[in-house]
DNA sequence: ACCTGAACACCGTTCAAGT
DNA sequence: ACCTGAACACCGTTCAAGT
């Protein structure tokens, strides 16, 4: 392969061996699902050696790592998007969000178990719990907004923030790892959302 | 190895080397967690060869859905239990039930991840998914109680028990999946389970 | 600096061969 | 019927060597 001194984007071989390798691992995971991720594979789709990927990624888990924080970042912009879209910036902000959440596990299902499930640790990649905090924020500021709105005391915030969250998780989790498909609920998602959504609004409502 | 033929329950050189099987990978999982699980080790722990399994279980999909069902076996026991030594039949039992829940996932981390993240499928492990159901059957009726002792109608009680379920889920997969231990609340699980089954109460009561 | 080739340890699975 | 030994394909990781 000969290429010219004067592309500058591109270095010896491949020229950003980095992103591309992470554009096919992205391609991989939904392909296969994160059992069937290989990082084997994913030399083969960016058409290097073996080693080559541990010039850029110190191992397998730092590409997960990679993976995860790609994930966090496209649901925060989704989520900020939804937010500021919402005309309601309380409980309508909150049911777009939930909707949002799930949608985004929905639509990506591998990635989704990839930025939760693949023991990445907050000392091995403080980045990627940064990356989890600030889509947390999102949730937070509205759930704030609600409580206040509402003429709640704002001190549990982070709790009903949390346990808001965890409502999402649960139904994202156990849809995308088919436990809704097999239950026979798959067509009533927004339902369940709903029923979070509902669930938690009487909870402040009621408090 | 020197086995009497008079000595039925043993058979030619391991004796019930299936439910050993099971044992050393219940142990394993419990010590490497899930990605960190290999058939190979196994058998070293069981001290037979690589190829032993085979004659017992089709593949490592097939160890892991017997820890699985295991799983939901043992955490029945304890839903069951709990329900049952409850003197509140409806939201006390509610209580009771989502905190065995939550208490089960975090004694049982890597298990509980082996139940719910392993990709197997309805198809090759019928069995796993009657477990989970039975599992699922306990709520349903504790549910389904709760909305018929306050005057409500029952016909949405598959909805609201799986909301329910999802919501535990969510706080019991965020816990062990180490996104509460990174965002600080790990001392609080107690507290998310009460606004779980708050949120829940406050709904029904409601509507 | 970036990538290859070859090597090593490890794993899942199969199969002929042993008891 | 149950297990071993050896083999094969595959994977993650390292390192000397190439450009």
């Amino acid at each position: 392969m000969v290429r010219s001194k004067l592309d500058p984007g591109r270095s010896y071989h491949h020229g950003d061996l980095k992103e591309a390798l992470l554009k096919a691992s992205l391609e991989l995971v939904s392909e296969k699902g994160p059992h069937g991720f290989s990082l084997a594979e994913v030399c083969r789709k960016a058409g290097v050696s073996v080693a080559a990927p541990y010039r850029h990624y110190r191992d397998k888990e730092a590409i997960l790592a990679a993976i995860a924080v790609a994930g966090f970042e496209q649901y925060y912009e989704g989520a900020a998007a939804a937010v500021a879209a919402s005309s309601d910036k309380t409980f309508g902000a909150l049911s777009a969000l939930a909707t949002t959440y799930v949608n985004f596990a929905i639509a990506n299902p591998s990635r989704y178990r990839v930025m939760y499930g693949s023991d990445l640790s907050k000392a091995k990649f403080p980045e990627l719990y940064a990356t989890a905090r600030r889509a947390f924020d999102v949730v937070f500021c509205v759930v704030e907004k609600c409580l206040i709105e509402n003429g709640k005391s704002s001190e549990n915030t982070y709790a009903m923030s949390v346990s808001m969250w965890s409502h999402c998780h649960g139904i994202a989790m156990l849809c995308v790892d088919g436990f809704l498909r097999e239950i026979a609920m798959d067509e009533r998602i927004a339902e369940l959302v709903g029923l979070a959504v509902q669930s938690f609004v009487e909870q402040i409502k009621s408090t």
